[in-house]
DNA sequence: ATGGCGTAACCCTTACGA
């Protein structure tokens, strides 16, 4: 089966690219982040058309995420249990289910955005959580895996210039011992192939030609357990969807299971 | 020449992104 995760930036804005991408790549789970919709503006009809159920975690104009699977969508769990506030509220951050053969998240990590902001301390009190929150399944026997954006640069070579990033958060050495506590649960960092230059990137801003001049990051991750790395065929950064009018900022990443 | 954007919901500007 072949499993992804691609921050959207806007569901409704990237509909079409949405629905051509999935037809295209014979996409049978798929991890969405930043749907930015309410729950009755996700496409669900559109999806089920083309033979896919969803399940959907959004509030709104921010955030949000969703899993949308031709291959089955069990147990779902909306949202991160014991998960912390921002702001005196949940945030629609996380979704869980049950897709065929695995078990699968979709996580959108808090942004954080500077270091001495109540954002960043909520970003690491949040990668507690999701750690806690996964523990006996990655250390389970069944095929799992946490997908999605998680907001961090796990080493400075997913960065195209490190000093660019210096006293930012995405690279701190608190936010990367987060995520070394993940994987410590029982997760590998499934790295996938660039299809061009040397590093699999998945984030260019939109900003100052981000995308032609490849100031890239690679922050879009999937952590799978052993029965799951195990399974894993081929992996890649599909930086064709990063292309062209009405590209999201984020490239899919691309994940082949022999199950 | 050393910057260059996109999105949603609010108004025509702001918040957010990383």
């Amino acid at each position: 089966m072949r499993i992804a995760t691609w921050n959207v930036n806007s569901i409704t804005a990237r509909l079409p690219r949405l629905l051509a991408w999935l037809e295209s790549t014979g996409t049978d789970v798929l991890c969405v982040q930043e749907t930015k919709c309410s729950p009755e503006q996700f496409p669900t009809d559109q999806l089920r058309e083309l033979g896919y159920e969803s399940a959907v975690t959004a509030t709104g104009r921010w955030n949000g995420v969703a899993l949308i699977s031709r291959v089955g969508l069990d147990d779902v769990v909306s949202g991160l249990p014991g998960g912390p506030a921002y702001d005196g509220a949940q945030e629609p951050r996380a979704v869980s289910a049950t897709c065929g053969p695995v078990r699968a998240w979709s996580v959108y990590v808090p942004n954080g955005r500077e270091v001495d902001h109540a954002h960043y301390a909520y970003k690491l009190e949040w990668l507690a959580a999701l750690r806690t929150a996964v523990a006996e399944d990655a250390a389970g026997g069944r095929p799992f895996a946490v997908l999605g954006d998680f907001n961090v640069a796990p080493t400075d070579d997913d960065l195209w210039d490190p000093a660019a990033f210096v006293g930012q958060t995405h690279i701190t050495p608190a936010e990367r011992a987060a995520l070394a506590a993940l994987r410590e649960t029982g997760l590998s960092d499934v790295l996938p192939r660039a299809l061009k230059y040397d590093r699999p990137f998945t984030f260019w801003d939109y900003r100052a030609l981000g995308f032609p001049k490849n100031r890239g990051m690679r922050i879009d991750l999937v952590y799978g357990n052993a029965p799951f790395a195990a399974a894993v065929s081929d992996a890649y950064v599909d930086r064709e969807e990063r292309k062209g009018k009405g590209a999201s900022d984020h490239a899919p990443v691309v994940v082949d299971l022999d199950l």
